[in-house]
DNA sequence: GGTGATATTGCAATCGATTGCAACAGTGTG
DNA sequence: CACACTGTTGCAATCGATTGCAATATCACC
């Protein structure tokens, strides 16, 4: 039995049948108490035999709320490259799962095309009620035109303390500087670190690879930090290329991120290298598949289920009114076998 | 110099300012030939000193199109995970740069939570002018009621050949064709085949296994298949439990997915047991990281750039009027050396 | 100067739902 | 019986843009 393809009812067809005005049929499908019970009752029925929803459009025009996030990725000017790692797909899959529970929609947007402008495209055509902004990459000034703008946004990133707007992140120097000192405990004396530390969240783990060093009475050499893109092809070339000059003397490699470590791991072994004994390698991130490469990838963890809800929950404060703070995520360290030397 | 938060500015003030009428502001924006050629470069002039940006939500209400597809990410219900494949992330990837670059947003739901229907939430309340569904999983109804009802939508997954609806993915048989006939070639004998056969799309690589054992005068052992979850997680579990018992013959390993592969890999290893020499493998996807795991991991490549900018030119041209049709894509099988015996 | 064609512009209705306020019915109280 | 009050419902304005059609201005040509 074919489905009759409905033509499209608006509130005033269900208004119609139950008998009763437009406004009464519109209180009585949103449950408003000072709708008679029984009546609210009938409209409901109606509806729901017709397969009425409320048009989404009209609704957000008249009430002036679009119950819409508009979640924007940064990627890199460089690469060139949309969302690829993995580890957005992970947040991005909590963010989804958040806003949805919240009642809020999401509009997804990679920066490539949209580069102009989103603050007027999402927020002034009132498209969006809010803006979760993924990496702010190579400092954005466009983030910081949103914050003097008034809108509602937050930004998943480095927290360095002193941004006019709220950000939310993991500690990443920390993360880095638990790597590092695991690194150096497993006797590592020269340690490479790839990552592009243009990108402030790569800058913090930058400086938590310093500080582990430096703990541990090692001066960092400026030649050792290696810019590299967020892939595993990169970390493989910058591996290859420049680390091999100083092959000699390199016992330890800290990542990025655990794309890059496995680029840069498959280089070492290609080599015939070995993985932990001659270089130990920790990332970041803790991917899916890093528990599951051989040898297995040592690195940090980010806790994406709780940074995704408390993005959602911050911007959702700051939309009704409140105010939304930056916060730093504790992050864990997972030995696993590209670092642990038996003892 | 802090920007004025602006309070939004509505045609109308557009208008005034111009000194012109809403209808003639509305056609000068639009660049309506129709309009004097002055009249239309003032008020595009004032609408841009002033960041005016036409309100979509009433746009959309007058012209009753939202130019908005909504991409539903259908996932197991078994494991109940959200997105977590790689390669999702490549085809969304894909499809938000060319739906943007068609003009049109995208609304990204995963259907956990929106479990119960989207037909009516997205395409009925008008929140999007259609639909792209990802994977359609184990059969499910709701995919058929959206064809019955009229909706316009596109599906990626196994075109079966009978769908009532357009679907457009992977040649999947072909694809598990050519990779097992690969495994055979390199000697293997015995070769198990890791996925979950109800969904269509693995069922369609299970069926070109089949074809090429087939081929090869083997007769396929129902007990070599092994239903495994989309994850390298399984993928390892269900290699060690249940493989194991006939591991003194098995000599390879195809598995639907990458991230399966992985695991599988990773359990092989674990056991000493030698890849390729021992047990040849190959897997399917072409993620990023499979040139880069240790052994590198053969693999079927989907082509998920003309798969997303298909299943957008599809979807546009059925929305605007035309027919979508069903497409089968080529797939590549890449030789890496987790199944290259040297000879 | 009259007439028809053409170029511009504005009026007003419309998209579909929400909501402040008024209207009305029914009940209770003094 | 008048009056106040509560419980329900409907009228009509509103959100901001688009567009069919009418109105006006301008110009060419006879």
């Amino acid at each position: 039995m074919a489905i009759t393809p409905a033509k499209t009812m608006t509130l005033s067809d269900i208004a119609r049948l139950a008998g009763v005005s437009e406004s009464t049929a519109s209180r009585a499908l949103r449950d408003n108490p000072v709708i008679n019970a029984q009546t609210r009752q009938k409209v409901q029925q109606i509806a729901a035999e017709h397969q009425f929803k409320v048009n989404a459009t009209a609704r957000s025009l008249r009430t002036q709320k679009s119950y819409t996030i508009a979640v924007i990725i940064l990627f890199d000017a460089k690469t060139q490259q949309a969302i690829t790692d993995p580890f957005l797909l992970d947040i991005l899959g909590v963010i989804a799962d958040e806003l949805t529970h919240q009642g809020y929609d999401m509009l997804l947007s990679t920066s490539k095309t949209t580069d102009k402008d989103w603050r007027s495209y999402y927020f002034d055509s009132k498209r969006a009620d809010g803006l979760i902004v993924i990496g702010q990459g190579e400092h954005d000034e466009r983030v910081e035109q949103l914050s003097a703008a008034g809108v509602p946004f937050v930004v998943w990133g480095a927290a360095m303390g002193n941004e006019p707007f709220p950000v939310i992140g993991s500690d990443n120097r920390q993360g880095a500087q638990l790597a590092v000192a695991h690194l150096l405990a497993q006797g590592c004396k020269r340690i490479a670190f790839l990552g592009d530390i243009r990108h402030s969240e790569i800058e913090m783990r930058y400086l938590g690879y310093q500080d582990a060093l430096t703990a541990a009475g090692i001066k960092p050499e400026p030649a050792l930090q290696l810019n590299t893109d967020f892939t595993a092809q990169d970390g493989y070339l910058q591996t290859q290329q420049a680390l091999f000059k100083e092959l000699n003397n390199l016992d330890g490699i800290f990542a990025a991120s655990d794309a890059i470590a496995m680029g840069a791991m498959k280089a070492l072994l290609e080599h015939g290298v070995k993985v932990p004994q001659q270089v130990a390698i920790a990332g970041f991130d803790d991917i899916a598949m890093s528990a599951y490469c051989t040898p297995s990838l040592s690195t940090v963890k980010q806790d994406t289920h709780a940074g995704g809800k408390l993005l959602v929950s911050q911007l959702l404060q700051r939309i009704n009114g409140g105010k939304a703070a930056s916060q730093l995520l504790p992050v864990k360290l997972i030995q696993r076998q590209s670092s642990l030397r038996k003892s």
